[in-house]
RNA sequence: GGAGGGAUAGCGAAGUGGUCAAACGCGGCAGACUGUAAAUCUGUUCCUUCGGGUUCCAUGGUUCAAAUCCAUGUCCCUCCA
């Protein structure tokens, strides 16, 4: 007997919030409907947070429904203020143009735009700056309450920092009618996203309703479903590594980098990021985070970099990582730069400043004395050191900064 | 528009004329212990040619001496409209 698609994803973690159980519970096992995801392109590339709902997105094609991606064009030149304590920075029209570009290449990467029920993929800007600004406060902002709004968690914490504007008090609304219209253009009955998205989706649910009933016209309602967010088990977003936000791209995050920042995942998040992120029975995951956590972080690293950045990317992330973490310290694969020859000889100090392993002289005599740099497996004890043509092995010499960060830096 | 309050290192927050490169907490980095995990403990956290140099929103000023006092500007908050 075949699982049926909502048990899957209460089972894998996936169900947080839903605006009418019931109803979408049968929608989302029944016939096949229409639902959306936004993506506001506020950054030229994705992080995980973004590949999470994506993961949801699929799922829900995978089973036949019809996905579309709004890219939020319109609503990333007003920024959403859920959850922000800060005014966001204003995007340039520019800068989001760039961006738009950037995530449509990445999302079609990880839902399905070809074949048989491809996603659509559309762009907010095309319905909402047509409308004027008189029309749209008549026709939408009429629907709402500002009371309501403010007393809506999604504006707690701006409202508690105070310096909530009247852009990003429009944000919802627009929001919402991205909903509405997606619903009147496609039949769109149903809107997905992360947990924090949910003061934005109910708004939708409620203006659709609010403008059937002003119209006078019964209206079939809108759902909303959301995914739980991503948290470290130390209660911090994840994605967020000590070099920044983790990306999808590569251009932005490496393959190494990115396979190692899962092998580095909390032993209390493995089961469910492996829930999430993989097709792995949820049996066969729990079986296997009890037996052996180290090679469960292992898979998850490997699947996770295979699903972004392709099984090869991965093979290879996940050799140079076991051939540097085996006390070998050395690979063919693993991060390295080149510099010239010239150089030598070079004192240590300046060769960390010159390879960028250290952002400035001060940070680099710190290491050293703190024991923390190794070249070629050799602790290096002296801030004095001069790295000379003997310290080269085949024209390179492999650094070692602290116990993770391995580089190998070639001489021409 | 009116009245008041504020801006200090990545963040939070002390400091209200010299002893201030600026307490403390968080975060970061390194070391020990481990399992490339967590927890714990230790050190460290502006730059430096190790002489010193440049910092406390910005620009001027007072002073032997300014994060600290004054003036102007910028931004932010609270209350009133």
């Amino acid at each position: 007997m075949e699982k049926k698609l909502f048990d899957i994803l209460k089972e894998r973690g996936y169900v947080k919030d839903l605006t009418h159980e019931t109803e979408i519970i049968n929608l989302v096992n029944g016939e096949p409907m229409t639902f959306y995801l936004g993506i506001d392109p506020t950054a030229d590339s994705l992080h995980i947070g973004h590949f999470f709902a994506l993961t949801l997105f699929r799922w829900l094609q995978d089973f036949g429904h019809h996905g579309i991606i709004l890219i939020g064009g319109a609503t990333a030149l007003i920024g959403d203020p859920t959850g922000k304590s800060d005014m966001r920075k204003m995007l340039s029209k520019e800068e989001v143009e760039h961006n738009k570009a950037e995530v449509k290449e990445l999302v079609k990467k990880f839902v399905k735009t070809d074949g048989d029920n491809p996603a659509i993929i559309v762009d907010n800007t095309d319905w909402i700056c047509d409308k004027t600004y008189v029309d749209f406060m008549r026709d939408i902002g009429v629907h709402f309450n500002v009371n309501n709004m403010l007393s809506a968690d999604c504006y707690k914490k701006r409202l508690e920092n105070g310096g909530l504007t009247f852009l990003e008090m429009g944000y919802m609304l627009m929001q919402a009618f991205d909903f509405v219209h997606l619903n009147k253009e496609f039949g769109c009955k149903l809107q997905i996203g992360g947990s924090d998205q949910w003061g934005n989706i109910l708004a939708g649910v409620d203006l659709s309703r609010k403008i059937g009933f002003s119209e006078g016209k019964k209206i079939e309602p809108l759902f909303g479903f959301t995914c739980p967010l991503l948290i470290k088990a130390d209660g911090e977003k994840m994605g967020k590594t000590a070099s920044g936000t983790l990306w999808v791209s590569r251009d932005k995050t490496t393959p190494f980098d990115f396979f190692q920042a899962w092998m580095n995942s909390f032993d209390e998040d493995v089961e469910r990021s492996l829930s999430f992120f993989t097709r792995i029975e949820i049996s066969d995951i729990k079986k296997l985070c009890t037996s052996d956590i180290r090679e469960a972080k292992k898979l998850l690293a490997f699947e996770v970099t295979k699903l972004v950045h392709g099984e090869e990317e991965a093979l290879k992330a996940k050799q140079t990582a076991e051939e540097l973490f085996s006390n070998k310290g050395i690979s063919d694969n693993m991060p390295s730069t080149t510099i010239s020859k010239d150089l030598l000889d070079i004192n240590i100090i300046d060769l960390l400043v010159e390879t960028k392993l250290v952002s400035s002289k001060s940070e680099a005599r710190r290491l050293i004395e703190q024991s923390g740099i190794s070249l070629n497996q050799e602790k290096v004890n002296s801030t004095e050191q001069i790295v000379t043509i003997d310290d080269l092995k085949n024209n390179s010499l492999v650094i070692q900064k602290g116990k993770k960060v391995f580089l190998k830096v070639n001489f021409e």
